[in-house]
DNA sequence: TTGTACGCGTTATCAA
DNA sequence: TTGATAACGCGTACAA
């Protein structure tokens, strides 16, 4: 059986109590006595049970942290800057795979609730209403990453989607570019919208027409198969340049591009949305706009201690920066 | 407040234990009074407190999840295979970071006792002597993944190297390359040792002298940066093929490739360990040997539930796949 | 069929 | 300076 402050007590002929704040340095204690006590319990392999303090505090110092899947890209970097955060703080981090799948997602609220943790981070999910309205159930602080919603306990920190793709179009529109295309996602729907803007925006400042042909919303389907789809922009509506809602479309793109033997980026500039790892490795490899993950995590995270203390918090909106590489160049005059 | 048995046994009229049993379907409790206080608990938003339930059953049905860092590009997946495992068993998953750093180890394991976790699922870690001591200290069961170790809670799931080595470059062999490279790394001495056996037992198996110039072990840096200085296997001592430790490596030797003009497969072969993600992104995509990654986290979790549930269970070593794509290729005969 | 009493390991209150 | 007692929320032996 694991040692339990009873049974140094009992070996130090005191009551538990004394070892209790003995342990913990408790002032009223003589010195003496702590020095022993605190000796005996490291003999002993005396380690304090959180179950029992929480039970106790109603406070479990851990937290929840709620994923589509951690396989997704973009999700490992946000784990562990919130996972590092957390552990200077004392916190443990509970990790629950959504799936987007919505019984699961009842049973991850319904784990989160019993488990009692003491706040929830929610990454890179849609969170539908009624999934949003059954976390506020749990009562307990909530912060999304990349997906504002509005509530009592919901606070959020994202990435600012409007100024990423504006920075991306420009950037293509400095190169010389006239015809985008966009290609969306519609799994994403309100990012999507923002990066949308941003694109109409950057398109309207530098006054050039807007042509719906050069936007594209695959059907669903796997981030992958959407960049796959995107290359008629180019093929029948002659994109020079494509701006993909994600790093892994723009992957899928220039995939087939190298498959249909057309040179990127000389005949067509991809950008992608994210800079994942793989988009430094690919070739060539990929201009994309560059969300802080890490710091994403951490913020959160941090945001979440401040609510746990009672500070005040605000949203945060966060600039991205693009990382310029080799998939996109000046365009061909001859085009 | 949150809402307990009590208050549900308050407001039926009955005592807390009746609201104990009725809940959990106890055959003892009317089949009415059960009803009723059912849909009481209902009404009122009850959930059981599993911190509660632990602190008096003395299993939490948490297990800990340690990792050297969750953006690994081989720790995810495994990471998910963990998850969905142990969700639908009702555990839940505790991610500890450990960075390699001896010090955060004694945190993880101190935090893993404090929470009293179950069992602990190590990945992707040198789990050094007195680390795996520290670990077996707690005394629940453990499973290590491709880290054998021995010790009475000590259990492992391991991708077999030598297999995974050999059998890369057996197909080195039957492409016509004589001058093979082996690049190591030293910061996984096990594995290392041992994907350096396979590879030694394929060239032996086929009658090929070995030269110790082909076998290079990099100075202890990132696994990127092995592979760029990886090129002089090439470039000094005329290999025509090259084996990498692992996937990042390997892409760091095709990237150097690209920026010297070194054309791949062509002039030089280059496979990988492990099938990450990026190895199908990159181009040429990469011929690598897989390691069934979502495999071996279920199949680690299901130990663990074997070992809870007291069923014998025996060390695995799973075979991988060599995945042949793009990056090898038949040698030029003029060579 | 239901209730009483106790214990899980810890902390806090009050008294000595 | 220390100790006895209760409480946290739940499950279980035993009694009714």
């Amino acid at each position: 059986m694991l040692v339990t402050i009873k049974d140094i007590a009992k070996a130090a002929g005191v009551s538990h109590t004394t070892v209790s704040r003995a342990l913990r340095g408790h002032p009223a204690i003589s010195t003496e006595t702590t020095r022993h006590i605190q000796q005996l319990a490291e003999q002993m392999g005396y380690v304090p049970s959180a179950v029992a303090q929480s039970l106790n505090s109603r406070q479990t110092f851990t937290i929840g942290m709620v994923v589509t899947t951690i396989a997704d890209p973009f999700v490992p970097l946000v784990a562990e800057g919130i996972e590092k955060v957390a552990q200077e703080a004392g916190y443990s981090v509970f990790l629950m795979t959504s799936y987007n799948d919505p019984e699961r997602e009842m049973t991850v609220v319904e784990t989160l609730q019993r488990r009692r943790v003491d706040a929830i981070i929610v990454t890179a999910s849609r969170v539908g209403s009624l999934y949003g309205e059954q976390l506020e159930r749990i009562q307990v602080p909530i912060v999304l990453i990349n997906n504002q919603e509005n509530g009592e306990f919901l606070h959020s920190i994202a990435v600012d989607d409007v100024q990423g793709a504006k920075l991306a179009t420009e950037h293509l529109l400095a190169l010389g570019h006239r015809r985008i295309g966009y290609v969306g996602l519609l799994t994403r729907p309100k990012s999507n919208a923002h990066r949308l803007l941003g694109y109409q925006a950057a398109l309207q400042k530098a006054d050039i027409p807007q042509d719906p042909n050069l936007i594209f919303l695959p059907p669903p389907d796997d981030d992958f198969r959407c960049g796959e789809l995107a290359l008629s922009l180019h093929l029948k509506h002659q994109a020079t340049a494509i701006l993909c809602y994600n790093d892994i479309t723009a992957i899928g793109l220039l995939n087939t591009c190298q498959q249909n033997q057309i040179a990127v980026p000389q005949a067509l500039s991809i950008i992608g949305f994210d800079d994942i790892e793989a988009a430094q490795y690919v070739s060539p490899p990929l201009t994309t706009f560059r969300q802080p993950r890490l710091q994403m995590g951490e913020l959160a995270m941090q945001m979440i201690l401040d609510l746990l203390n009672k500070k005040s918090v605000e949203d945060q909106l966060l600039p991205g920066e693009l990382i310029i590489r080799g998939s996109t160049v000046q365009i061909y005059p001859e085009q």
